[in-house]
RNA sequence: GCGCGAUUAGCUCAGGGGGAGAGCACUACCUUGACACGGUAGGGGUCGCUGGUUCAAAUCCAGCAUCGCGCACCA
């Protein structure tokens, strides 16, 4: 038991108590030995932030998440570890790299695949954990002594061994194909990480002459959004039964490509719409996906007429060295020049970017590797369908059904140098390739030297294995039993753009190397936008930075705020608001601590776990809250409604317990049969709530409940236990909550009639109540033993309840369902005012009462409404009346 | 085009067939020995629109409108 200081500074405390926490082994699976090895382990993994990150709100919110989830199971005792690493990011980490090395004035290529590749490693000793840092900041209690990582040498065997499992059960493939390429990052991307932007562009319409006029016709027309594809044009395709290009078909007449004088044909094609644009298609098989599916069926000549870098090339003609941008301005004036541009008009179209930086994505024919997915998804499909794999919120499921009911196969290699390396090698003496888990030198047939693949593997090929790989899979020694004991995972929390990209591949390659789904539960949390509903992004300078929020706020604020917000919805519009709220909340519970502390200075406790000791109505009364609200926190399905328990959690701490329950206590506390049992009640409510709260506010909860003589023989709240609603069930307690509701109707009236009188708190004032309706007699008991409290809370003079109370001359009224409550004002009272006030309120009841009464005299509701609501609403009209019977009456008799 | 979400107080959002709620903001009063990052009392809403189901709809269903997110794209 300590002193806390007068006022709370997160920054104070928060760093010091991590480093307890971390000193003392609690992130550990055991707890530093206080996890039950006979519970179910609990199982999260991270989703590796990139090592090029730094912690955004989408972090923030996710990994506050994942923290009170794994919080909450190491209080139940439950063996707990939340896998924590980073991802090497291929992409993301090669341009910062590159970046750096530009501001050298180098490039990777000065450097040779060798020396960049240990430039990047070195990066990562330098920057890569900032993030982990800054998780730390947050609190969250990963396992970071096991910090796992993409690249280490144990993940690369994982890898080596899925794409050669892959590879020999002939899933993965080498193609030429149209792919995604971005010209700035020059490498490929798979489909998924291409980003579609809805852009004003033009469509252009083209002539192209025939190479022979037709009945006089000399040209047709095209329509095409990409003028300068037409340089790599192989043919013009229409639709076979379009009438108006059957006659040029039949002909069979051919085009003149203009400004490349190329002879290209006229054919027919199914996919042609003949809607669309002249009906006529120019046809460029290198450049895109649909032309090269034409030109597969028509036997057309692919022309690649881009570099890598979308620069025009020899195959261009006099356009070679122009940029795509440049070469579409050169051929549209051109084609204008020959009279040969028609018209141009506007046009809405969505263009490809590339996740990583924006660039615009050039259709690309490349030779790259690719993974045959639909074998592998048909499993994938079966594990969400048959619920081994569930989504929160289940709507979820649908996109994920989407895209593995449309999958298509998956471009994995990459044009980069940093990453996992296709461990494929090839002899240039016999032409052998093969896959190989282990570096080949020399040609297992011809003993001639091996060459492995240039390409690296996409990120998510290696990220689809996290769940798994980060557990010892394939190869560390125990993997076995530790993936039997341990996997699947629980839960994996993430934001809803990764479905695909992530989420959908860790349960294909989980059930396939694993024979498992990788974790039950995948929650989808809502994508934090701007208080205006923006996206947040670098771009847009609208980010908000989670280590700014914490020095506001403090961690626990930030946290708590973020966990308010939480709904079922899909996105989150970011109100620092409740931020702001959530860090006076945290002061609300430290002055709350500081007060218990403050009264039970002197007092003894027995040795052991402090019990409640129930003396008083009010204490039956918080307990019985307690109880209630420790259940509702338990209901397993509401687990993942974090909102929902932040805002009970908040109610009960602040509007019942320091409101009314330490407000009652001040005079509890002062009377001497009351004091140690009145101590022993803040102490356990106060105990009980730390624990409650400690996964959504870990460092102020823990700071206090060390402070506090809670008894409890742990160490640290971290590990303490779990509050047990089947136990605490046992101070569920209605009754006493039905007659605390009556007292806090008095004080509360009393407390209007002084703010309307403008009477000061300290005047006292004379009370007299009388009861009404059935439970009359006992009301007006209830409200005599409360009298002390009541007397307390509303500073009365007197204070009497009972049946057949007189009203006092001289009182304010106010009548309630069960309560006329008569305030005496000693000549102060404006029976003018009361007269108006209790009109207002007769007018208002009486419009509820017609209500319920035209219910009551409607046949329909009376045969087919449920007993228990007609009952209701039967008792509740005759309350009202009689409310209104009073009301009358009080109105009659008040002086005018 | 297909799918999904949202529309409730000035703002941000809960609620989810049977007497409209919270926080912030606003108004008034209160520096009371836990807390002014506080307390008390107030004002403020025909729950987007139109239909339907039902004894009963803010709540369920359909359509519409507006905003937003995916996916697929016809060049």
């Amino acid at each position: 038991m300590q002193e806390l200081p007068r006022s709370y500074e997160p920054s104070t405390i928060e760093a010091e108590l991590f480093k307890s926490w971390d000193e003392a082994g609690y992130f550990d699976r055991s707890a530093a030995g206080f996890a039950n090895e006979a519970l179910d382990p609990y199982t999260v993994v991270i989703p590796p932030p990139n090592v090029t990150g730094v912690l955004h709100m989408g972090h923030a919110l996710n990994n506050t998440l994942q923290d009170i989830l794994v919080r909450i199971a190491r209080m139940k005792g439950q063996p707990t570890r939340w896998i924590v690493g980073t991802d090497h990011a291929g992409i993301a980490t090669q341009n910062k790299v590159e970046q750096k090395l530009t501001e050298e004035g180098l490039t990777r290529f000065d450097l040779g695949r060798k020396a960049f590749v240990e430039a990047c490693w070195d990066w990562r000793q330098s920057y890569g954990s900032v993030i982990i840092e800054q998780l730390k900041a947050m609190g969250c209690s990963c396992d970071y002594a096991h910090e796992q990582f993409t690249m280490d040498p144990d993940y690369a065997r994982a890898i080596r061994k899925v794409f050669v499992d892959w590879y020999n059960a002939g899933l993965i493939y080498r193609g030429h194909r149209i792919i995604n390429w971005c010209p700035r990052c020059t490498t490929a991307l798979a489909d998924d990480e291409v980003e579609h932007h809805e852009e004003c562009g033009s469509l252009w319409y083209l002539r192209y002459p025939l190479s022979e006029p037709v009945d006089g016709v000399e040209y047709l027309v095209v329509a095409t959004t990409r003028p300068e594809t037409m340089l790599g044009d192989t043919g013009v395709a229409v639709n076979p039964n379009d009438e108006q290009y059957k006659a040029l078909l039949d002909s069979g007449a051919t085009i003149l490509l203009p400004l490349m004088e190329r002879e290209i044909p006229l054919f027919a094609d199914e996919y042609v719409d003949p809607d669309f644009g002249t009906g006529a298609v120019k046809v460029t098989p290198a450049h895109d996906p649909n032309d090269f599916a034409m030109g597969e069926r028509h036997d057309l000549e692919q022309i690649n007429i881009f570099d890598e870098h979308a620069v025009l090339t020899s195959a261009a003609g006099r356009f070679a060295g122009l940029t795509r941008e440049q070469a579409r301005e050169a051929v549209v004036r051109n084609m204008e020049e020959l009279g040969l541009l028609e018209r141009v008009e506007e046009h809405q179209h969505a263009v490809g970017h590339c996740y990583r930086c924006d660039t615009t994505i050039e259709p690309w024919l490349s030779e790259q590797w690719f993974v045959a997915m639909k074998e592998l998804a048909a499993p994938a499909l079966e594990a969400v369908r048959s619920g081994a794999v569930r989504f929160y919120p289940r709507r979820w499921e649908n996109t994920y059904f989407h895209w593995m009911e449309h999958i298509r196969d998956w471009c994995i290699s990459r044009q980069l140098w940093w990453g996992h390396r296709i461990p494929v090698f090839y002899c240039s003496s016999c032409g052998w390739v093969g896959a190989s888990e282990h570096d080949l030198i020399l040609c297992p047939v011809c003993n001639g030297r091996l060459e492995q693949d240039e390409d690296v593997l996409d990120t998510w090929f290696s990220s689809q294995l996290w769940p798994f790989a980060t557990q010892g899979w394939p190869a560390q020694p125990g993997w076995e039993e530790e993936l039997a004991a341990y996997y699947p995972t629980q839960v994996l929390s993430t934001a809803r753009d990764i479905i695909f990209l992530w989420v959908a591949r860790m349960v294909l390659s989980s059930l396939y190397f694993v024979e498992d789904v990788p974790f039950n539960d995948v929650l989808i949390h809502p994508t934090v936008l701007d208080r205006f509903g923006n996206i947040m992004s670098k771009s847009r300078g609208n980010g908000v930075d989670p280590l700014e929020l914490i020095a506001s706020y403090g961690a626990d604020g930030m946290r708590f705020g973020l966990a308010l917000q939480v709904t079922g919805n899909q996105d989150m519009k970011f109100n620092e608001d409740k931020l702001l709220g959530s860090r006076n909340f945290a002061t609300k519970i430290w002055n709350a601590a500081r007060y218990v502390l403050m009264h039970i200075e002197g007092l003894r406790f027995a040795p052991g776990r402090i019990e409640p000791e129930p003396a008083t109505e009010a204490d039956r009364w918080i307990l019985s809250r307690l109880a209630g609200l420790t259940r509702s926190l338990n209901d397993p399905e509401t687990r993942y409604d974090f909102g929902a328990h932040a805002r009970r959690l908040q109610r009960f701490f602040w509007n019942e317990f320091c409101d009314w329950y330490i407000e009652i206590s001040k005079g509890q506390l002062t009377r001497e049969a009351l004091r140690q049992s009145t101590a022993q009640n803040l102490v356990f409510v106060l105990d009980q709530a730390l624990r409650l709260l400690h996964p959504y506010m870990p460092f102020i909860t823990e700071k206090i409940w060390q402070s506090i003589p809670h008894g409890d023989t742990r160490p640290s709240l971290m590990v303490a236990a779990w509050p047990d609603d089947k136990a605490l069930a046992a101070y569920l307690h209605p009754d006493a909550e039905r007659r605390l509701s009556l007292l806090l109707d008095v004080v509360a009236t009393v407390r209007s009639v002084r703010a309307r009188y403008g009477i000061s708190p300290k005047q006292p004032l004379a009370v007299v109540v009388r009861t009404a309706g059935e439970s009359a007699a006992s009301h007006a008991e209830s409200l005599s033993s409360l009298s002390l409290m009541l007397t307390q809370l509303g500073n009365l003079a007197s204070f009497t309840a009972g049946e057949d109370a007189d009203r006092p001359d001289n009182a304010s009224v106010t009548v309630t369902d069960e309560l006329e409550i008569f305030v005496e004002l000693e000549g102060l009272v404006d029976f003018a005012v009361e007269r108006e006030r209790l009109s207002k309120e007769q007018e208002k009841l009486e419009a509820d009462r017609a209500r319920l009464e035209s219910k009551l005299s409607n046949q329909g509701f009376l045969s087919k409404a449920a007993p228990e609501i007609v009952e209701k609403t039967r008792t509740d009209a005759a309350e009202m009346a009689d409310a209104l019977s009073r009301i009358a009456a009080q109105l009659e008799s008040l002086p005018r």
